[in-house]
DNA sequence: TGATATTCTGCAAACGTGTGCATAAAGAGA
DNA sequence: TCTCTTTATGCACACGTTTGCAGAATATCA
């Protein structure tokens, strides 16, 4: 099919290991014969073969990432990051989505270990230290992002999520407010737990108290879980006057279902996203949210795995490595002083 | 590293292409032997290199999908559904985003191409055909999804655009709507055509004038370019009563800058998106749109490729093969008769 | 011109698999 | 026991690269 270096050293007349040599601009050949050969081969259209040098070279030239959804819009900057830099540095990118299914799981690992990939990203908040366990073996160079779990693995890019939340939650008591709520998403492991533990955090230390049924959790993320979960909050004997949401697609859903039930956002009750994602700002109101440099963490992630793999295995450092990416606290229009104060 | 079958051989005392056999599960290969050897294999955690094989094979397992953006929801909803069909087949994914750039795009075809993908899905708008040559040479099956320039492939998977926005503009005609605009993106070739035509090809057939200036295009299909075009619209000596755009985020852009501008959404104006992607319907209000079954299109433009590759390559349908598949009006709450008629 | 240093090129093995062919082992029939 | 199938296994080569080493060709110097 393609012709092979082979055919390139019959069209020249000269061995196939010199047309190798020239091809990877070894100093050994000599400029004439070099450039002859890169003239015949760019002639015969000649491609190498990945897998072939693969073989030889014990380098792919491929990293692997495993994220939850590709439909997710967070994950998919991030991703779009990822691919920013490995395009700037020749790598192919396996990618592949778990669906938060642990067999999907087992299979992409298979893949990506069959086809040799050099490493993996993992932005995957539901695929779990069991499912990764496959990868672990032997040194192969993992780097986690959205850190389900970030303590199990040696490298991972970490979004201050705690920090975050606590940001968001501080701003909602400033406005006055007194009785907050919290909406979580119960399916993103550690990302779950460091954004509630900010919540809680910031409540404690202003004295506020977190009343009966204030949080409330529900199995996913996406506006489809956050808007029946209207009706939670309007039971509740007492309502809250602001809801700090997980993140923008659950407060998106969110302010659908307060907004059917007839109440005002932010007159009657304030609303709060997390992440920044794209539609948060085109929301009616636009979302007060945190933002995440979500492009930079796919940069960095890809960065981070890309120089574990330059560097020797023996001067890596024996601790993990843990980069910290800040982000700011973003007021719009879903957030105003409780009604009772105005 | 990974252990090998020669490996494999040593520990059980066989050679290694009795390994090979009993691993592929040749029936030549006594069933003890085979157990035994599948024992060990699974024992050491041999996993096959994709790489040796696909030498030997010639055939990758792998198929590349190139795309605009990753970014793009409607994209990401096309590539789960591929991804669902590779996964379902044992096939990995190299997927990369040619962010419209044409140098972008050589790179990837040669990346792609260099890893002997044993085919391509192109779900890019503005991956050109002369940006696809590379691929074209030798037979190398291509699927196009997003129909820019798609008579120049052989095989593509087809969303009837121009039926959409002409059921979206007959929507609007019903509803008694005279001075009726359009929005495009004048940066999505064939599927800009398409749906512009459709809009044209109805008012045409219901004697309704396009009215001059009332088809405005932008260069791109952001909610950023679709805010900023009202100032346009707003600008005519005659205001539309009705915008159709081209897809749906900007439709949420321009929906945004017409309640910027204090305009009443359908009340004054009514607009109209394309697509159906996730968020149509988290807007306020809710917008009417076209629903294109993405996933399902993501399906069938894999399972058309890897029905391409299973076969024989004299089989082949000597013209080209275009699926076309149907989407249908949603009416939703963005649309209503207008003012001047209440 | 001959010996030596320098520059360039070819030979051959290896990476991990798959597979046609030869052959060893075992069983069947005489 | 000897041949003839049948069954099970091994040998050796191929896929397209890379690379250490040997050696040919050329240049340098006495």
């Amino acid at each position: 099919m393609s012709p092979t270096i082979k055919d390139i050293a019959r069209q020249t007349g000269v061995s196939h290991s010199t047309v190798s040599r020239a091809l990877s601009g070894n100093p050994l050949i000599s400029d004439s014969t070099a450039a002859r050969i890169r003239r015949a081969a760019s002639e015969m259209g000649y491609l190498p073969s990945a897998a072939a040098r693969s073989l030889k070279t014990r380098r792919s030239k491929v990293l692997g990432v495993v994220v939850s959804s590709l439909e997710d819009p967070f994950f998919a900057e991030i991703l779009q990051g990822i691919e920013d830099a490995a395009r700037a540095s020749g790598y192919g990118l396996f990618i592949a989505s778990s669906q938060r299914d642990a067999e999907r799981g087992q299979q992409i690992a298979r893949l990506m270990l069959e086809h040799r990939a050099e490493g993996v990203i993992i932005c995957s908040t539901s695929f779990s230290t069991e499912q990764s366990q496959q990868f672990q073996q032997g040194g192969f160079p993992i780097v986690v992002v959205n850190n389900q779990a970030a303590e199990n693995f040696q490298y991972s890019i970490y979004h201050d999520d705690l920090e975050g939340t606590r940001q968001i939650t501080r701003h909602l008591v400033e406005l006055g407010h007194q009785r907050i709520a919290y909406l979580g998403d119960s399916l993103s492991g550690r990302t779950s737990l460091d954004r509630l533990n900010g919540f809680q955090a910031e409540m404690e230390a202003t004295g506020l108290p977190i009343l009966p049924g204030f949080v409330h959790e529900v199995p996913g993320g996406t506006p489809e879980h956050g808007l029946p979960s209207v009706d939670h909050f309007l039971e509740l004997p007492q309502r809250p006057t602001a809801i700090v949401c997980f993140n923008d697609m659950l407060a998106i859903g969110l302010l659908k279902g307060l907004q059917l039930a007839g109440l005002q956002v932010p007159g009657d009750i304030s609303i709060t996203g997390f992440d920044n994602i794209r539609f948060s700002i085109y929301t009616n109101p636009p979302l007060t949210t945190f933002d995440q440099p979500k492009h930079f963490i796919g940069l960095e992630a890809a960065r981070l795995l890309l120089e574990l793999l330059d560097s020797a295995p023996d001067s890596l450092p024996a601790d993990s490595e843990i980069k910290m990416l800040k982000g700011r606290l973003l007021v719009r229009k879903s957030t105003a002083a409780p009604s009772e104060l105005v």
